[in-house]
DNA sequence: CAATGTGAACAGTTTCACAGCT
DNA sequence: AGCTGTGAAACTGTTCACATTG
């Protein structure tokens, strides 16, 4: 018997954090004139072995042709249909201190395919005032008038205050959570939490450097991990 | 015949990127009046099984006590010594737009090992201003008041000037580059670069979203790669 | 007896090598 | 001839289970 949905088989989670990187070389050759790539060129724009983009790239189907590599169109909406563009996906930042209006700001961080629609803050002396366009909001306020389901949390605070946020974050629907706060999450298995934890990116170059080790180098650096715990520190 | 300086079997880079997060909690734990943990207890606060942080802290020494667990002053002062903490690392941020401006002034990115020693930017309007205390200057001009090598440089600033940065870096002594623009950079070998994509880790979220197959969750989600090539696109 | 440390089994990725198109 | 697509091998990291120790 076969399933009755069409499945895919699971595409690794390396290869998924890779795709836009070839996506992202296919859209600039393609700026350049060019209409066809190469494993190999793509392998060595993207810093990966052409055997890993080639492996890669048959996760979401055959998009090449034999002879003469992947045709650069296709491949750019290959890949943005795999990583769920076409969908807008609504998106709260909860913490508006500098780190949290520099992801505002900064192009590239919330393009097409994300909508913000919520910015949150704890400090009396930022609720209410206007960034980028957009009022920072309590989260019962932002409760309040919240129609439709929050689809990502983005975290961007203190460690004390980020695992408040995400519960307020996954009771607006958040299915997703991006987490720059020093902090481990304990959320219910289906919610699907990124880590991002700055800190730790400059300790692990500077194990290496010590070392001399320079190691493999891997994908994503991000600290992301699991539904922690229940154990609850003393006070 | 041995080698003559002491190695120890270099320990594995997701184990590297958690052995801080031990070390935070257990610091945590040490504020609370706690002397020990056990790797049940790290593993709950973690997010990881307690098997992973026993072969984890058994790749640093054997720092735990059969039948009560963990000393925790001994864990903290091992992950350090690991991490390479004692030193001081000299850190340049080039790019003080947005993103370079909030990690200057979010605690816990620079924190104590971590000396700013530089702050680069090309933009005419930028160099000469003060940034928490410290001048804006160009390449030539820090290359010139510049006396010791630089450990580490951080990338903040557009893609299409990453790769220019990071080879003025290199030129500085840089040996490990940390990138937040969304661009593989072709480096030397022994040059260790992390990658921070933020648009990517967004891209990841979603695509985990739509398709409702949670993943497994990995390590830190930067997109490091390796040592990229030499295609240079048509113009 | 509780909790570490670790060899051995397992699982997930990457690499290899080559068959199969164009 | 050139380049993709893919099984099979190799490798790395995780999980298991248990002997070991305080």
């Amino acid at each position: 018997m076969m399933d009755r949905i069409t499945r895919r088989k699971p595409i690794p989670e390396p290869t998924i954090a890779r795709l836009p990187i070839y996506q992202r070389i296919a859209t600039e050759l393609l700026r350049n004139g060019h209409t066809t790539v190469s494993s190999d060129q793509l392998g060595h724009l993207a810093g990966v072995t052409a055997a890993k983009v080639r492996k890669d790239l048959s996760t979401i189907g055959s998009l090449g042709t034999r002879g003469s590599g992947y045709d650069a169109d296709a491949l750019v909406a290959g890949i943005a249909a795999t990583m769920g563009a076409g969908e807008t996906w609504r998106v709260v930042i909860v913490g508006v201190g500098n780190l949290g209006r520099a992801l505002i700001n900064t192009r590239g961080f919330l393009s097409h395919s994300y909508d913000l629609v919520g910015l949150v803050d704890s400090s009396p002396d930022l609720v209410g005032t206007e960034v980028a366009g957009m009022s920072v909001a309590t989260f019962e306020q932002l409760a309040d008038r919240m129609e439709e389901p929050v689809d990502i949390g983005v975290l961007t605070l203190p460690a004390h205050a980020a695992q408040g946020a995400a519960d307020q974050l996954i009771g607006l629907g958040a299915h997703s959570i991006l987490n720059f706060a020093p902090a481990v999450l304990a959320c219910p298995p289906q919610i699907r939490v990124r880590y991002v934890d700055l800190s730790i990116e400059l300790q692990v170059l500077s194990h290496y450097a010590r070392s001399a080790d320079t190691g493999r180098g891997g994908l994503l650096s991000s600290v992301g991990i699991q539904p922690p715990g229940v154990f609850d520190p003393p006070d």
